[in-house]
DNA sequence: ACCCAGGGTCATA
DNA sequence: TATGACCATGGG
């Protein structure tokens, strides 16, 4: 996937705390519904910790409506913000290390596994492995997993078969994302899918 | 008129 | 542990 994508530079955001926000936007919802809500709270000048926590819910809803859920999404935004705030920052949580700081998030209510981890990876650097549902789709088609597995359970597959170098961890996961989107489609065609695209480019390049 | 998208929580069995 | 319901918008 390197070899025909190309590095990726992931996660876009312009800052740790736009990877946060984006982290909570982007659950089960399109990416590019997420830069609508993302680019709302940029344009009242409010994608910081405080002014988000500053905002009544009603404001806050209009501005994430375009990434769906936005009622939920609203109390989980301000949920990880009182988190943020009541914990020190950045500053004092990248102190921690990286289990705790993972039951860290995972205590905060709307944050889930996946989310924990892409708030690891990208915003505090730590090296975990994101298994979303492309990972599970991707990686089924290729008969590594069955699919169904807890989220664990395929995560510590990953961690023990690879280095614990951060930017492979960071790479790996945005181009299983755009291979997911752009080739690895929902119901498999397997003269379209993931295992023959794949496998077919590896021969070439080889 | 469908199906899908970079999940998580809650109730139920 | 394992399903199902629910949350909600925008694109194909």
């Amino acid at each position: 996937m390197f070899r025909r994508y190309g590095p990726r530079h992931w996660w876009p955001a312009d800052s740790k705390f736009e990877v946060i926000v984006g982290a909570i936007l982007t659950q089960n919802t399109n990416w590019k519904n997420v830069e609508r809500a993302l680019n709302n709270l940029k344009r009242a000048g409010v994608l910081d910790p405080d002014s988000i926590l500053a905002a009544h819910h009603e404001r806050l809803a209009t501005w994430l409506r375009p990434s769906g859920y936005f009622n939920i999404k609203s109390k989980r935004l301000r949920n990880i913000c009182g988190w943020l705030v009541n914990n020190g920052g950045f500053r004092e949580l990248q102190q921690m290390r990286t289990p705790a700081l993972r039951n860290a998030l995972l205590s905060v209510h709307g944050v889930g596994r996946e989310t924990a981890d892409d708030i690891l990876l990208y915003a505090f650097n730590r090296p975990v492995f994101i298994i979303d549902a492309y990972t599970r789709r991707i990686f089924s088609r290729l008969g590594f997993i069955q699919g169904n597995e807890d989220y664990d359970v395929i995560r510590r597959l990953f961690e023990s078969n690879m280095a614990r170098r951060l930017s492979d961890y960071k790479e790996y996961h945005a181009l299983i994302v755009l291979h997911g989107k752009t080739v690895c489609r929902p119901a498999p065609d397997c003269e379209q899918c993931c295992i023959n695209k794949l496998c077919a480019f590896s021969r070439t390049e080889r």
